[in-house]
DNA sequence: CGATCGGTTGAATGACTGTTCAAGTAATCG
DNA sequence: CGATTACTTGAACAGTCATTCAACCGATCG
């Protein structure tokens, strides 16, 4: 980190006019709570959801999840997704266990269904992203704007 | 798709009571819609994003700089997240096409922002993972629980 | 101008991971 | 009970991806 600190602390005497050592000291103070303040763990466990989340897959199975609204069979799941049955059975698996969804056994069928946390994560994406090249990417200026819209509609509801 | 449609089939046959053919193939249909509304476009667009996100650095760099608030210079990210110059820099270009970071040269320094977006998955993750083990996945009933809480606090605000 | 500095880009490589095949388990059926 | 069904688990392989090294670009400084 030698040559890294040496080209920061020239980066701050360049912005903080007067370069007094002890302005340096506290900027780079101040870097290092806010990378102390996420907690390792706590950015290892969200590392965790978002690994579950960020492949083909595993997303598709959570988005009809939280669309349907309700816990669907493994072998509905399997009509939407095209792997093999254990390649889908790895997938909720992994699902699972980053909570995304919860599994139970019903006779001889098993269910599964989507989390508070899968829906509160797909509703936030589906807000955020807009497909078509475009992307309302401008910078954030203070206002975090998250919770978006909600009721991703589509539900089966039969019965 | 022979094999598991005809266990499909069945569970379906066994679920509504009656078996009408009417009714099982109302159900695959559903099946189908629920998929296709989804939207291959849409799912790849937040798959890139996702995938963007699930790796330590460029989740860190994120992270940093959605609590800083503000933009933060090349070489100040370089005291934070422990890799060589140019893999922080392969970093903060993904981001930057995922429509999570954006950069602006100032000078002979560059610096990068957090986008809204960025703000608002960093955000609900926050809100959504519990560290220390136990999660809240219970099941979700009906309500999504986006939109948890804001203000991601420790903002730098020097000058 | 040449030299240095801050940062990016491209190719290469090692690690990781998504998928599949094969075998295994719990439950129902006959 | 054995057979079948519905699904899971483990090992193995193929493809992907994060990181690094080297070369490069643009800007500033002397």
């Amino acid at each position: 980190m030698a040559h890294a600190t040496r080209r920061l602390r020239r980066y701050l005497e360049d912005e903080l006019e007067e370069c007094r050592s002890e302005d340096v000291d506290r900027r780079l103070a101040e870097l290092d709570t806010l990378e102390a303040a996420l907690g390792a763990d706590r950015v290892d466990a969200e590392l965790d959801v978002l690994s579950a989340l960020a492949a083909e897959t595993r997303y598709t199975l959570t988005r009809v999840l939280v669309a349907a609204g309700e816990e669907l069979c493994v072998c509905e799941l399997n009509a939407v997704v095209d792997v093999s049955e254990s390649g889908l059975s790895h997938a909720l698996s992994t699902l699972a266990d980053a909570g995304l969804v919860t599994g139970r056994t019903d006779g001889r069928w098993r269910k599964y269904r989507a989390t508070n946390r899968a829906v509160a994560l797909v509703t936030v994406l589906e807000g955020s992203v807009d497909v078509g090249g475009r992307i309302d990417a401008d910078a954030a200026t203070d206002d975090p704007g998250a919770g978006t819209n909600a009721g991703t509609g589509a539900a089966i509801e039969d019965e």
